[in-house]
DNA sequence: ATTTTGTGATTGAACGTTCATTCAGTCATT
DNA sequence: AATGACTGAATGAACGTTCAATCACAAAAT
């Protein structure tokens, strides 16, 4: 009972880094599975086929990410240090995390996020929109949608860690700057 | 010598629309001749390889892009109307285009978009940074990096044409809070 | 305590399909 | 007649998926 999930967790996290590395078309489910130490067919017991893995994926991260932000938020704090906290806490997930960075961009623009999976709840989307909302109800941030809010502060925050990734050898001072974009955007939402 | 080229550029639209809609992996050269109705051979007159024929619809889509936004550029306007019609003519160009930006998008991200690929020469890139460049010349932006403020532009256009086609249906009056955000950004990076 | 049986995960070779790519032959233009 | 683009069937490699056989292990029977 708990190798079993551990060995589904092997998958995952083999198919995860594989991925993020070549991209969907270049992972064989062969690849996956050497990676993981076990053979092809084994995957076929935890996942129906590879699309339903690649969902699978998605659905384990989008879980981390949202562990990682709530187990970090104490909504008892004012809003201002709570924003600044979950904005702090995305962005050292995705940095230690790489391959989870790499496979949420690649999917979240590839035809596997059907319309179907979109519109199914999400926690770590549901936590956000949760989040900007209770921001929202204190008063402390514009009445904008929290889809919208949630939407535009998580891209911008996983746009910065792309940019520190290719730039990190190029230029070590835009750390400061790109830091200085929470501000930017804390200033634009907050109510004056 | 003129319709070679109306043969490329009918292999590199069709090409686009399929890889919009369905992604690379499922984009197979066959189905991009049928649709531009060429032989599947015929591709290989222009193009080496798939990996060649979608470096080169991104090389024409960074052109096209390009193009747009700069000829409806005025250096001789004021920096700060600049701006706005920089962001508007980069939106209108996606929304126009659905599937230049669907196609960009997915690029990005992706394995195709080697270190080789992002090392070399960049019309649009190059133009973008020059663009806030010149604003920061003028002292009427704020001294960062031109690199930084261009990727951070561009990657809130992008994602805001994405959130209005989601919501097209669902929410209308979402319209006029995205336009905010282009004055959020202004209201950021603006030299008081 | 030992053997037998049953259950379900695991294996990896084999299968059928799909795809990128090739190339001998055809066509169009000069 | 010559050149070079164009065709599309043929090729072979790669891939997702299947499945008969094997294995691991626990429960039941002796």
């Amino acid at each position: 009972m708990h190798s079993l999930l551990d060995k589904k967790k092997c998958i995952v996290q083999s198919a995860l880094d594989l991925i993020q590395e070549n991209g969907f078309h270049a992972s064989p489910v062969s690849l996956v599975a050497k990676n993981a130490g076990v053979a092809a067919g084994t995957i076929y017991t935890y996942f129906e086929n590879k699309e339903a893995l690649i969902i699978g994926i998605y659905e384990y991260v989008v879980e981390e990410i949202k562990k990682y932000v709530s187990e970090r938020d104490d909504p008892s704090l004012p809003f201002k240090d709570r924003f600044y906290t979950y904005w702090k806490n995305l962005t050292d997930f995705y940095e230690l995390n790489p391959s989870i960075h790499g496979f949420y961009d690649q999917f979240i623009k590839s035809p596997f996020n059907s319309d179907e999976i979109q519109s199914k709840p999400n926690v770590w989307h549901d936590f956000a929109c949760e989040f900007f909302e209770s921001g929202i109800k204190q008063g402390k941030i514009k009445a904008l949608n929290p889809i919208v809010l949630s939407i535009l502060v998580n891209s911008n925050v996983n746009s910065i860690v792309r940019i520190k990734q290719n730039f990190k050898k190029k230029l070590s001072q835009n750390k400061m700057e790109l830091d200085e974009i929470s501000h930017l955007i804390w200033d634009g939402i907050k109510v004056d």
